[in-house]
RNA sequence: UGAGCAAGCUGGACAACCGCGGGCGCAGCGCCGAAAGGCCGCGCGUGAGGAAAGUCCGGGCUCCACAGGGCAAGGGUGCCGGGUAAUUCCCGGUGAAGGCGACUUCAAGGACAGUGCAACAGAAAUAGACCGCCGGUUUUGGCCGGCAAGGAUGGAAAGGUGAGGUAAGAGCUCACCAGCAGCCUGGCGACAGGCUGGCUCUGUAAACCCCACCUGGAGCAACACCGUGGAGGGACGUAUUGUGGCCCGCAAGUCCCGGGGAGGUGGCUGGAGCCGUACAGAAAUGUUCGGCCUGGAUAGAUGGUUGUCCACGACAGAACCCGGCUUACAGGCUUGCUCAGGAA
């Protein structure tokens, strides 16, 4: 598997947030934007609503682990963001997997149409503490 | 045992799998490159804090400025001695205040340099007669004079307590205490103790202020180098090229100044360093010897999942580096001491 390639300069995260697409989830916005032909690329990030250097560091921190452990899945060709936002209880890992498959699927991002390959290990973990 | 005081330490543990930054090593000769080397791969070790925080002080470091002196401005700097690179920090002491005590707390120079303020209450706030006490007088209403003891107000009332004294009183006189001044003794000193003297002088300087002391400015986005490089200005015009028959001139050219936006490298971590040891010291701390190398990112590395355990995990993330201060913080541990009760 190749590396992650992440973006790096201001201009390429300018370029996304102003000409590409975005899709909101719970605990996640996911923005993209279509390069034709080239691999994937990340930017992670975090709103301004996320106070202190621990909980932006967490969140990035998440968001970077689920997007490695799903890049495989992703359509090639695209930049991506990944932007954080606050949660009033703290996100856990499966929170914020499943609001990325769930954005990336929304987005029409996904190499596969996604008909109930999701982690039955998540829907047990986010359905539990209901009650 | 309970309550408490002080000092210090700690800040979930273990395992498996999958990842990240940087370091060292290795081989492949897979990719890029002229090469040096880089990318990819594998392995080994390593990788946030006691506050990394607030940016409040003190320094190192870098650039700019700089004859000397004075003024201004700023400074919560302000008892004494020591420590330190330095401090407003630390240690020890003095004084004052609080606590039964262990101990804690402290903007702790100056109020005869000047100015201001002291609300309300109260008769009166550096100033006094409302009630009262005493004497005189009286037309029985009062009037005149003396008095700061008592009442009352207040944060503060003219040193305090007692005795003498007196018409009643008062440092008016005396004793002790407090304060003031001088001298002597002890101490490096802040001060402490003693003696003598005169006889009592309000508080507030975290009010202005006065005195002493300190202070050049900006900060790693400092700064240095490499790369990129759009205008514009000045000088030369000797040599070369173009225009031209030639000269001047113009343009190219050479040199200097200047310089808008992308970037990259260094600075960048070995340091007032950490651990142990011995010595000096009451302690902060210093010195000797030995050992160790322990983050360096740049959209910014320490993570994720699972399992087991327990006291069920607080505050919280390096961004040039140190020393301090302040603030936040779930719990846990150690040592010394005090008080109370009990037992022996």
């Amino acid at each position: 598997m190749l590396k992650t390639t992440t973006l790096r300069k201001n201009y390429e995260f300018g370029r996304v947030y102003q000409k590409g697409q975005h899709v909101a989830a719970r605990t996640l916005v996911l923005h993209y934007f279509s390069r034709r032909h080239r691999q994937l690329r990340l930017g992670v990030t975090a709103s301004r609503q996320v106070k202190g250097s621990v909980a932006r560091n967490r969140a990035k921190r998440l968001l970077r682990e689920a997007y490695r452990l799903h890049e495989h899945e992703i359509k090639p060709g695209y930049d991506l963001i990944l932007v954080g936002r606050a949660v009033d209880p703290p996100a856990t890992y499966w929170d914020v997997e499943a609001d990325l498959l769930r954005a990336c699927r929304r987005a029409g991002l996904l190499l596969l149409p996604l008909q109930e390959r999701g982690r039955p290990s998540g829907e047990q973990k986010t359905s539990e503490p209901a009650p």
